[in-house]
DNA sequence: TATTAAATATGATGGCTATCATATATTGAA
DNA sequence: TTCAATATATGATAGCCATCATATTTAATA
């Protein structure tokens, strides 16, 4: 028998790595499967030895979660928690480097408007890890009972806006939209702490 | 000479109609020429007579504003004023119709991810509609002097993030987006009213 | 009504794409 | 060293797309 078990592995995930990628940069249609198997090394015959179709390395890609991008984010902050944790997430997610790589960073600002057209599994997929973020950053935020959820989708949907209209204006128009966003979605999730500039107290609860 | 003056532009118009709304269904890269031609009552080969080609077409609909949406949105609430139009405004963009209707609503949760990747040209445009809506909207915030503009960022941020999520999620969550930005965008932008549900006190300015 | 310039339609071309059939290269085991 | 199973490469096909050359239709004017 040719190959160790682990060679084929190895293989789709290297497909899998370059397909998150380039999916990032140019979205899931425009990305085509020759670029993304010449990134991985490979001629674009192979592809359909480790995925059905296209949409599959899409459904893979999304389910994957998108190259770990969560996991690289979560690593870079490993030794903060609570408050500190969450204000350099938000100061990391809303910088100048996050702002110019769009292909190595989160997903959800390149790719989401592209999720509902591609279909309901893509949806359901996408839903799911959606939910685990969610969870994941609740717990972070103080928050009065039942409001974190509300807090933290607030501040996902302005990052995530905010990046993605950043990228689409001119640098000064960037600068002034990242700035506006990195401050209300601090005071949004650490509403005790206090890092405002201006006069404003904090807003009780 | 045959056919009238505006007959042309009628036409035009047309075109570009259908291609607002095709774009905002499909994205640039998936909406075809053939597909909006057929939309517009033409074929696939007159389309070079009203365009140099798709790239000026892609230009042209982001220059007229995506089929003057904002027109139309702007004349829905037109009896209303200051923190009322606000108001009715952020329930619009955040209602249930919205969400279902991707091709006649707003185009920046739909399209923005894409004008990055399109090119300078299309940045440019874009830039300036958006300082458009930004003068507009700022205008109606009752804000601190020099904090309108970082109040609307944050919300626009978070309006349309909000929506492009919320169109990338099974329904449940996607209701539950739409619900947190809506109450946060108008606490943001109405920051004086008392439209608060639960017991938190207004935000001192 | 006949004319004619311009608007639109028809049809063709070449490039890119996903997909698949077949050939080749690889490597663990016999 | 040879074999056999399987990963990868080559090459082909069909479909879609933007673009363009050419034909046809249209309607204002004379």
């Amino acid at each position: 028998m040719p190959y160790s078990v682990e060679h084929k592995l190895q293989t789709r995930e290297r497909i899998l790595r370059a397909a998150a990628r380039q999916f990032r940069e140019k979205g899931f249609a425009a990305a085509s499967l020759s670029a993304i198997m010449k990134e991985a090394g490979l001629t674009h015959g192979g592809f359909y030895a480790h995925f059905e179709d296209k949409d599959a390395l899409v459904a893979a890609v999304i389910r994957d979660g998108f190259d770990h991008v969560s996991e690289r984010f979560e690593s870079q902050f490993a030794g903060l928690e609570g408050e500190d944790w969450l204000r350099a997430w938000v100061r990391g997610y809303m910088g100048e480097a996050h702002l110019s790589h769009a292909d190595l960073g989160c997903p959800l600002p390149t790719l989401s408007s592209e999720i509902a057209r591609i279909g309901d599994q893509a949806v359901a997929a996408f839903t799911a890890l959606f939910y685990e973020r969610l969870e994941h950053t609740s717990s972070m935020v103080n928050a009065p009972p039942g409001e974190s959820r509300r807090w933290v989708l607030a501040a996902f949907s302005q990052m995530v806006g905010g990046l993605m209209l950043a990228r689409a204006v001119e640098p000064e128009l960037a600068r002034e939209i990242l700035e506006s966003v990195e401050a209300q979605a601090i005071e949004t999730l650490c509403p005790d702490s206090a890092n405002r500039v201006t006069k404003k107290t904090a807003r009780k609860v």
